[in-house]
Order: structure tokens, then C-alpha cells, then sequence
DNA sequence: TTGACAATTGAATAATTGTTCAATTATAAT
DNA sequence: ATTATAATTGAACAATTATTCAATTGTCAA
């Protein structure tokens, strides 16, 4: 019994390459992670923070005057960075300051620069 | 008058970390393209079809046969790709053959699978 | 020209998600 | 203790988006 029996509304054209393509392709979990990877940073806010925190260490309520948004907003949003661990954070008194924790985000804003700046 | 004067709900705790980093942070445009291209791989079947490409040309059929899923879902999300300049296609006969044309693509793969191996 | 199949397209639906608003917690100072 | 400010949190709302379904286009073969 063929996996994709009720699925694809379509008959196989190039079986080889069918066969050849899936004895290549990483399992769902991967694509899965890979994805929620590039969605996480494929949000202009969470870009922007990612950046300032790549500048330097920042709190919430600075954050939020360089983004010019609200602190509530920026909060929710590092609270999704930090659950991915991508930032980390440490309180002193009453503020918050945040800082980036993974070095390959830094790595795929560069690549990511040069694409758009290619395309421009 | 400041700029953040109205959306910002909170007092400027540090105004030279404030003004540093937005003398640093790329304009707008630049974050919404940035933030637009993550988008477009931030999605399992797009990164699924994109990886499938990369290993060879395949037409619409093929690629519903190694995602299971109905030709028109990938019809959709390939018209996507192609808006976005990541694939292009080709009709020979009935068929439509797409193939990754992009080399920064491959590349944001490389290290977001890098990335999540890391952390497996 | 008619029939069959690959692919695309538009509309509808369901699910996800970013922001706002209001309320709450945590810390410092008076 | 009380007040003020930084930050977080939950619920509601609005907007976006991936998939499904039905209809249509394009190409080939009989």
C-alpha cells in the first residue's frame, strides 16, 4: 500500500524521483523545528529586539523606546523569544535586562541581510 | 518633542543605551523585508517543498506525491515561492517543473539545521 | 472536437497570532 | 504600610494565513 494512497489527489508521475527525494528528506520533527526556528524570527517586532539586543543589553521599558511600542507588546513577544531561548534575562531592582542567548540567530540575520541587500 | 511621545507608556530608563542603538538599527523597510523573508521558510510544507527542491527539479505532481498532500495545497504555496523569487518553473507538456532559484536559501538551511541539532 | 489529466485559481473555512486593555506581581523608596 | 514604577500576564479582538473544495485553464492524445 502506497503511504500517500489517500492524501494526493494525483498519480505519481516520476517515481524515481519521488523515491530518490524521500530517502533524502529529514523526518517531520525536523521540518517541524525548522520552521518554528525561521518563524520566530520572521516577525518585524521580534526582528527588531533581536537586533537591539545584539547591540547591547537593554531593559524592557528601553526596548520599548526604541521600537516606540508599548511595553506590554515587547513584553509578550520576549516572553516567546526567552520560551524559545533565544534571550535570556536577569532582574536588578525593578528593571529586566535582556540579552541575546544563541549565537545562529546573529548568523542567519547576516545572511538574511545580504539577500535583501542583494536583491535591493 | 520626543519621538516615542505617544506610543511608548513608560519614562526612558537609560537614554544613551536608547539613543545607541537606534543610531545603529536598520530602517524599517529593511526589518520588514528581513522579518518577510524568514516568514516565507517559517512554514513546514514551504520548507518541506524548498528542500525537496534543492535536491532536484520536480513538478507539482511529484511534489504532492513526497509531502502527501493535495497538488492544489502545493500549487498555492508554490505560487507563493514563485511571488518571492525562490523558485522558478517551467512547463514541459501537462507538467510544470519548479526548481530553487536562490542561493541564500540552501545557505539559511544550512545553519537553522545546524541550529537545531545543536540544541537536540 | 472531445476526453483526460496536470496545474492553477478564487472563495470559504479554520487556525494561528500580534496587539491592546485591564489587572496583577515585584521591587524600591518614602 | 503605602505609593510609585517596571514588568508580566490573561482575555479579547483583529488580522493574517494554510488548507479545502469547486471551477477553470492549458496541453496532449484519440
Amino acid at each position: 500500500m502506497a503511504r500517500n494512497e489517500f492524501s494526493c489527489d494525483c498519480n505519481v508521475i516520476h517515481q524515481e524521483a519521488v523515491d530518490e527525494v524521500l530517502g533524502k528528506m529529514p523526518d517531520e520533527n525536523t521540518f517541524n523545528r525548522l520552521a518554528d526556528l525561521f518563524k520566530l524570527i520572521g516577525d518585524t517586532t521580534r526582528c527588531r529586539i533581536l537586533f537591539a539586543l545584539d547591540q547591547r543589553e537593554m531593559c524592557v521599558c528601553d526596548l520599548a523606546n526604541v521600537l516606540n511600542m508599548t511595553k506590554s507588546s515587547i513584553s509578550h513577544q520576549l516572553a516567546v523569544l526567552r520560551r524559545s531561548g533565544v534571550v535570556k534575562c536577569r532582574r536588578s531592582g525593578k528593571e529586566v535586562y535582556y540579552t541575546l542567548d544563541d549565537d545562529h540567530i546573529v548568523k542567519l540575520f547576516e545572511i538574511g541581510l545580504e539577500h535583501i541587500n542583494h536583491k535591493a
